[in-house]
DNA sequence: CTGAAAGCGCTTACAG
DNA sequence: CTGAAAGCGCTTACAG
């Protein structure tokens, strides 16, 4: 089979205790020895076995990123690839690999989390959503398992390591934008209303909204769940009523567009009839028709913390929890037009 | 420390052995002693330790995937989530997990590579890439690891399970849909020069011109070599030389409308003066302006298709390569036009 | 500075 | 149908 320990030892003349040592760069061993020993397992194309390595060491080097491997659109935003990007080089520097969840449903990925941390497959888990009355979240949280979540946590926020934008203010902002340019009447296009980035943003606007003295009209308000599988209809509905919108915050640019198109459909030209803007800064947007107004959330940072976060917890198990807040910033583009 | 099977063993009243062998459902094991280690199983909420049980197996039943984690604009589109999607599917069916490459550079993916395959990290490697003189493609092929190709390799194809669409008969279709239309000054807005897809699809540009009896200009070709950093200026200097295309093929819906926009600053307007075509059929091609022609190479089943290729190998030392050619669709929207 | 021995948690011929 | 024993490839007190 493959070279191990012991062929090098054999070789190299020394036991195989000792080729360990120098694996681990051991301060006691001889100069001349680590050379030596080196040398061989150079030569013999020497790799050390992870599984071996791992099992007494009990730990695997490696961090569980946890997904829905979902179709939706949010889930085909390059959120995805940005966030995963970030991720990718923290673990990189602390020498940690990647495992990936394969699961769909939510009862799968329970399973999924549970087999991989027992089975210690990895060290540790990043949580790249946070919903309401994750089960996922609440085991991890009472088996001690280091974990962070990309997001708010559902509960225990304090007892819980995550990053996130600060979603309640930013939607503030984006509301106060609209309503400087002389917007009353705005809709709110928002994600699944299970996840907390969702009810966050949701939130900001209706906060933004009462303090300009502007009654939350619940009609104005779009989920994901009235959108699914008939948008069309959806957009039609909200500005076929008697007070339509004249402005609309989307969750993400890509339904941005997509509602663009629909209102397209209904002779509603953007920026002219209705203001709109969205979240996460496609590359894109700046190029598309119009050029969108959006907020910037700093996905890739998003990642690089997440996984500084998990790793923090993994090195030291009475790491406290620390909460970050990356920045997000509205960027003004051509999508909104004063009233 | 967590569960082990000795733990159920003294429970159960068995040996470690008889546990094992329930786990693994062995014939031999009487129902009654099945169903008792089951039930000592649940209570103590045992599961079994992966690093152990792979250790003895020789295996680890996780497959790795390996993608530069770069940033260009090729890099933030769907197709990496699409394709780790399809991936997934397969993957999770045949109870596989997924290891992901965290490296960014050649140099350290090719270490990346070689450490966890011969340190038994993963069976087997999806590379979701193809270029010219890729080393890791070498050393894969030269050390029998099993391993399957998004995209045609670059040297022993016949040796090599890869999957990929007909991108060579595709960019001829796509050529042809033009000239077909009236045009006859054709550009090629291509992706990385050493990428075999890049390579085929302007084979496949070339060979629609020939046929049509069209000579090749050299100067109606950009590479996004000759992009990078300076698109816009690349884009200006293909429109301003004297004979000006008409068309342009580009490589991605991305890049698509990156350069529609350009083309916009320089007063030239898609389809009227104009036409485009994109690739791989993003989400959003179709609700934007102008809604794209396009590509689609049906990017998830590119995965799922590779996954099960791998699979194919890890499970059979000597399966026969295998190639698979997944469907790609012209789909005619608006942003062509008649000359 | 180095080695012999035990052990990480599992599996699997071998024996009965 | 089940158990005792050896072993997968490594690490790490312990001893010298």
């Amino acid at each position: 089979m493959a070279i191990t320990i012991k062929d090098v030892a054999k070789y190299a003349e020394v036991s195989p205790a000792t080729v360990s040592r120098v694996i681990a760069d051991h301060p006691k061993i001889s100069p001349k020895t680590k050379r030596r020993v080196r040398k061989v397992m150079e030569e013999l194309g020497y790799y050390p076995n992870f599984q071996a390595r791992n099992l007494v060491a009990q730990k695997s080097k490696a961090i569980g990123v946890i997904m829905e491997n979902s179709t939706t659109l949010a889930f085909q935003n390059p959120f995805f690839p940005e966030v995963l990007r970030g991720i990718s080089v923290s673990a990189h520097q602390s020498q940690y690999g990647l495992y990936l969840s394969t699961s769909a449903t939510e009862t799968e990925i329970y399973e999924e989390v549970v087999a991989m941390t027992q089975g210690k497959r990895v060290d540790g888990i990043i949580l790249l959503y946070s919903k309401t009355g994750d089960k996922v979240m609440d085991y991890l949280l009472e088996n001690d398992v280091p974990f962070s979540v990309v997001g708010r946590p559902y509960i225990q926020p304090e007892a819980i390591s995550f990053v996130d934008n600060d979603n309640v203010e930013i939607s503030k902002q984006v509301v106060h934008h609209l309503i400087t340019l002389g917007h009353r009447n705005i809709s709110f296009v928002g994600g699944a209303s299970d996840f907390i980035v969702s009810a966050d943003r949701l939130n900001g606007y209706k906060q933004g909204l009462k303090e300009a003295g502007i009654p939350f009209t619940a009609n104005y308000v779009v989920t994901q769940e009235m959108m699914e599988g008939r948008e069309k209809q959806a957009i039609q509905q909200l500005m076929e009523q008697e007070n339509p919108p004249t402005a609309i915050v989307t969750h993400d640019d890509l339904v941005a567009y997509e509602v663009i198109s629909y209102l397209e459909d209904l002779d509603i030209a953007v920026p002219s009839d209705v203001s709109i803007i969205g979240f996460n800064n496609h590359t894109l947007s700046s190029h598309l028709k119009p050029p969108l107004s959006t907020v910037d959330i700093s996905i890739f940072d998003l990642g690089v913390e997440a996984a500084n976060l998990v790793l923090e917890k993994i090195k030291d198990d009475k790491a406290a929890p620390r909460n970050i807040i990356v920045p997000a910033t509205l960027i003004e583009r051509g999508s909104c037009q004063n009233l």
